[in-house]
DNA sequence: GTCCAGGTCGCGC
DNA sequence: GCGCGACATGGA
């Protein structure tokens, strides 16, 4: 790798009514590191470590004062940007907010719920996700049984610990490459990192990834059946009902519920007097939004 | 000290 | 299939 830094700038295109800011702030990704939010700048900045190992730092606005809004994304690289990197990072900015997603069967399903009780604010739904399918899947096994303060410190851990240092200064540094956190062992990471017996979780999936073994882009494919993706996610260690909801609904496939603590304590509130609620229940609430139940939930939830 | 958090696994029935 | 205890960790 070359040590001349570089720096360019690339524009994106957004579909309409695109809210970036409720993007951003949609489910709390944002708050998971290499994540970073400048409120005063409307930034969004992360760190990556792209697949030829050169390591960018990424600092994204959108820029609304045009007649066609559009993301500009101020790109600081180690070393020289190759036309690779250059699509790598394109793609990773368009996955992590959903510049391609079709919502709107959503919003016509919206219409015809009218008297149902969830609002849909029109622009807002999509949820924050991460360059990767990997990292997404970490950041949802460090969700699990655990506060979110403690998922906070985690993947902060796995950063720090793990993660490429971006430039000589160590001022950023990207999420882990899985083979980086197979290389740390199982002890490390459940001895110095604090993962808890995630580790063996977190490891085995890193493992599996890095080894070809697991092949994560199939399971971006959106040809295969919502069903098949749910198997194969509860075939990895580590993810059950909630897990695999959540990965599902980061893949663009909302019909499952992730009920958890969360949602759980929510719905009573909102909608149970602050009572007892059994899953069925809250299965039952949601069923009219057939295979968009999870974000009619979200804006359930946000819109409270 | 005890309880529990954006749960999951393995076991016994 | 269902119920139940164990599981790492740190904050309340």
């Amino acid at each position: 790798m070359t040590a001349a830094n570089a720096s360019t700038l690339i524009e994106e295109t957004v579909p309409i009514g695109f809210d970036f800011k409720s993007t951003v702030y949609s489910h709390g990704w944002v708050a998971l590191a290499p994540f970073h939010w400048d409120p005063i700048r409307a930034e969004l900045g992360r760190t990556q470590e792209l697949s030829s190992g050169n390591l960018v730092r990424l600092f994204i606005q959108l820029r609304d004062n045009l007649p066609r809004p559009r993301l500009q994304i101020r790109v600081h690289a180690a070393g020289a940007i190759s036309e690779e990197d250059h699509e790598e990072i394109r793609h990773g900015v368009r996955r992590m907010l959903r510049l391609d997603e079709d919502f709107g069967s959503f919003y016509a399903l919206a219409e015809r719920n009218r008297d149902h009780p969830v609002r849909i604010r029109p622009g807002a739904g999509r949820l924050l996700r991460c360059p990767t399918l990997f990292e997404d899947i970490v950041y949802t096994l460090c969700t699990t049984n655990i506060s979110w303060s403690g998922t906070k410190r985690m993947v902060a851990s796995l950063v720090t610990e793990l993660g490429e240092p971006f430039g000589a200064a160590e001022e950023a540094r990207a999420f882990p490459r899985a083979g980086a956190i197979v290389q740390a062992g199982v002890d490390t990471l459940q001895s110095r990192l604090r993962l808890g017996y995630r580790s063996g979780y977190i490891w085995e999936l890193a493992r599996q990834v890095d080894s070809g073994e697991l092949d994560l882009d199939r399971l971006e494919d959106p040809g295969q059946p919502t069903e098949a993706v749910r198997q194969q996610l509860l075939a990895l260690r580590g993810v059950g009902d909630y897990a695999a909801a959540t990965i599902l609904m980061l893949l663009g496939r909302y019909e499952h519920l992730a009920i958890d603590s969360e949602m759980r304590s929510f719905v009573s509130e909102h909608y149970f007097n602050s009572g007892p609620v059994a899953d069925d229940q809250i299965q039952l609430l949601y069923q009219p939004w057939g295979k968009w139940k999870y974000l009619a939930y979200w804006f359930d939830l946000t819109d409270s």
